[in-house]
DNA sequence: TAAAATATTTAAGCGAGCTTAAATATTAAT
DNA sequence: ATTAATATTTAAGCTCGCTTAAATATTTTA
């Protein structure tokens, strides 16, 4: 399936999630950058395909096999994103850029290998789900804030939730960044400081940057 | 430029390169599984772009601008074979049917950050030179062989020298791969064993092993 | 509820990147 | 050096993924 077609079915299933749902081809087309008549036109060639149901004037459902093929880039998508935050120097806008053109060339072969190379992450360096092999998506996201991490337990980064470039800074100096794994050696309550190991360096965090880096535990 | 068109620039590129360099369109087309046709058609339009001379009936000549055009895409392609051998457990030639589709979906940019990710390579797990960023190549490859090593000097792993399953899993097993770091601690003359360190583990390495596996001085 | 605004669909057409079939040129062989 | 074999080019035509313009349907609003 091309790169047009990955990316018509995972803006209906995006527009789908969103609040505003109005699936219809105009909607779509603006997502896309496409005209109209260009927008109706694949939502007629992809019910031919069964990846949606197209009825005139009405709205685009997507089928099983559309959800499918949708959740499969999303999760491609969001599996690069993972990957290339965790091993570049990138800002979040390149990252989504160069994920968007990826995504259609990863086989599923290779997207097992990112996904087990991360620790099959469930959540994106934005915090978004990424879906498992099967689509499945982990809709709680069980990770806490380090600064209500236990004392002595190890776990791993999932989530750097600020958009401060300083805090971006101070996590690229200090190995804090996206499935590393930290060690929680002390928590102190009195301060609401939290110390924590991460690869043989020890840093105190105070409770504005403990709040926002979020962890989940190992298993 | 499109995937058609860089690919069709690097099979005259790598045409060009081979003892047998006939660069007419029917050998390009083989190549890229085309019909004559379409490869004489593209030929022409690729003359337009200045990035080819055509001559009826003539062997295709790649211009400056094709020709860094063409080295770009090996470029892209060379780097991420060596970024997927280091961090995946995959076969060279699936690397290498990934990174035949991921070299046209990737930025200077990117490229430029998987090879400063790596340490600049000279070399692909293949031991083909990776062009740098202005299309300049290194032919003359300077590692060295374990064997060849000095004891006490810290190396970095350019080269896996073989064909052989088994000798794949023992590096798989002992951390042995390109572009990681290794120590070598002890050169046995008399028998002929290398003994090195990599990421805290020792391995003895007899002569079989350490001569199929070549190392760059760190500097 | 009828007119005005907006959205969707249909129709015609275009460039990219292919195809096959036929015409033409080149190369190899006798 | 002619003929036979092979390669290249031209021509016509296809699908994909778009475009614009016109026709038609739906929504909004007065």
């Amino acid at each position: 399936m091309s790169t047009a077609i990955e990316n018509f079915v995972k803006a209906i299933y995006k527009n789908g999630k969103r609040d505003n749902n109005d699936t219809k081809p105009g909607n779509i087309a603006k997502e896309l950058g496409i005209s109209n008549a260009a927008a109706t036109d694949m939502a007629k060639k992809l019910s031919a395909k069964d990846l949606l149901h197209y009825k005139k004037y009405q709205e685009l459902k997507l089928t099983d096999k559309g959800t499918k093929m949708a959740l499969n880039v999303v999760r491609k998508h969001r599996l690069w994103e993972a990957l290339l935050f965790k091993l570049f120097d990138l800002s979040l806008h390149d990252i989504h850029k160069e994920a968007e053109l990826l995504e259609h060339q990863t086989s599923d072969l290779l997207a097992n290998k990112i996904s087990a190379y991360l620790g099959h992450p469930k959540f994106d360096p934005h915090g978004d789900p990424i879906p498992n092999e099967h689509g499945e998506i982990t809709t709680i996201d069980t990770s806490i804030a380090l600064s209500q991490a236990e004392e002595g337990k190890t776990y791993i980064i999932s989530r750097l939730m600020s958009d401060d470039k300083e805090f971006f800074e101070f996590c690229a100096l200090n190995e804090l960044k996206y499935s590393n794994t930290v060690f929680v050696s002390k928590q102190f309550s009195n301060n609401k400081m939290t110390q924590i190991l991460v690869k043989n360096n020890t840093i105190l965090l105070n409770q504005d940057f403990s709040s926002i880096i979020y962890v989940n535990e190992t298993n």
